[in-house]
DNA sequence: ACCTGAACACCGTTCAAGT
DNA sequence: ACCTGAACACCGTTCAAGT
């Protein structure tokens, strides 16, 4: 009869695995998270681990998955408004990932499924962004080198944690060239 | 009287020792590169680079100012070309260290070293396109974020590694934007 | 001053053994 | 199915010993 109830279980222990990791790799970094210390958080045996993710990648998959699926779930907050405030909306909600910037561009090289997130997150940014212009009417052979300005700005702009205004003022002008005149 | 000949000598080795580094570094990456490694590519035992170099980071950073020292010899070329083929002839020329970018931000997080050549080369960046738009006559309060926006779109270019058309058409767009109309 | 073999502390991962 | 202690191969770095 409890044919799901152990995979109620297993579902619990590695979402608490996963909880932890998250707490570990934004705090401390992915890099200085060594495996040892995340078992040792969770409260397991280090090769424990291995029996709920398949390495260290994985694990990093799965946290990355985590922080973007409560950002989009908060996205409806800020969908219909002024392009501006979205893009600063992204940046401020993807802040939290900032150290994670450029371990996933690091990790990239090296593993297939950090790779594969990386171009899938790519897609659905630029999707996102298409979408966006093309609600506000943008039309033009240029839209998309405008789309990888607008991808690589917030990218720029995660990845280096800029002021407060800086981050605004760049935000507001990258908006300005998506508002036709 | 040869005070300095074995300083002659200990420059030449380091050079050597940079030589190879600079190679492994960009052709296998810096990661995939072990200090083993690369004291067996230059015929000598793992722990003599440690003469030479304080640690691995050093390594890396005699390597990016070597790359950039190169390219800054060549960039007499074209100081006086449209701003369009300036951007071009920046990224083809950074390529080379593509693999290297995600490393720099990767451990500019851990390493001081690192760190401190990551925002000299921003400040040298940025100081070079600041140039570029007064020539053009830009002016503006959006000066400097039009600078960090193209910044990050040159960093996310050779980063991300795009194919030539794709590379040519962002270039061409960032270059419109500066252009007065 | 320069170079080395050997050791050190650490890392991600594997495996045989348990329940 | 799930968990572990112990081991493995590797890593960057240090150190005592040589010349």
């Amino acid at each position: 009869m409890p044919a799901n109830k152990p995979q109620q279980d297993r579902a619990e222990k590695r979402a608490e695995l996963l909880s932890e990791a998250r707490r570990l790799f934004i705090e401390d970094g992915y890099e200085s998270t060594s495996m040892a210390a995340l078992a040792k958080a969770a409260g397991v045996a280090g090769n424990t681990i291995y029996w709920y993710f398949t390495d260290k990648d994985d694990v990093l998959v799965a946290v990355l998955n985590a922080v973007v699926a409560d950002a989009l779930a908060d996205y409806e907050q800020v969908s219909t408004a002024p392009i501006a405030e979205q893009l600063l909306w992204i940046v401020d909600t993807l802040q939290q990932m900032r150290t994670l910037v450029s371990t996933v561009h690091s990790r990239a090289t090296r593993s297939p499924a950090v790779d594969a997130w990386h171009n899938g997150f790519h897609l659905m940014t630029e999707t996102l962004f298409r979408t966006t212009l093309e609600q506000a009417g943008l039309s033009g052979t240029d839209i998309e080198a405008e789309i990888k300005i607008g991808v690589f700005t917030i990218e720029g702009l995660l990845a280096h944690g800029l002021d407060a205004a800086s981050t605004r003022a760049i935000c507001q002008r990258l908006a300005q060239l998506w508002t036709p005149t």
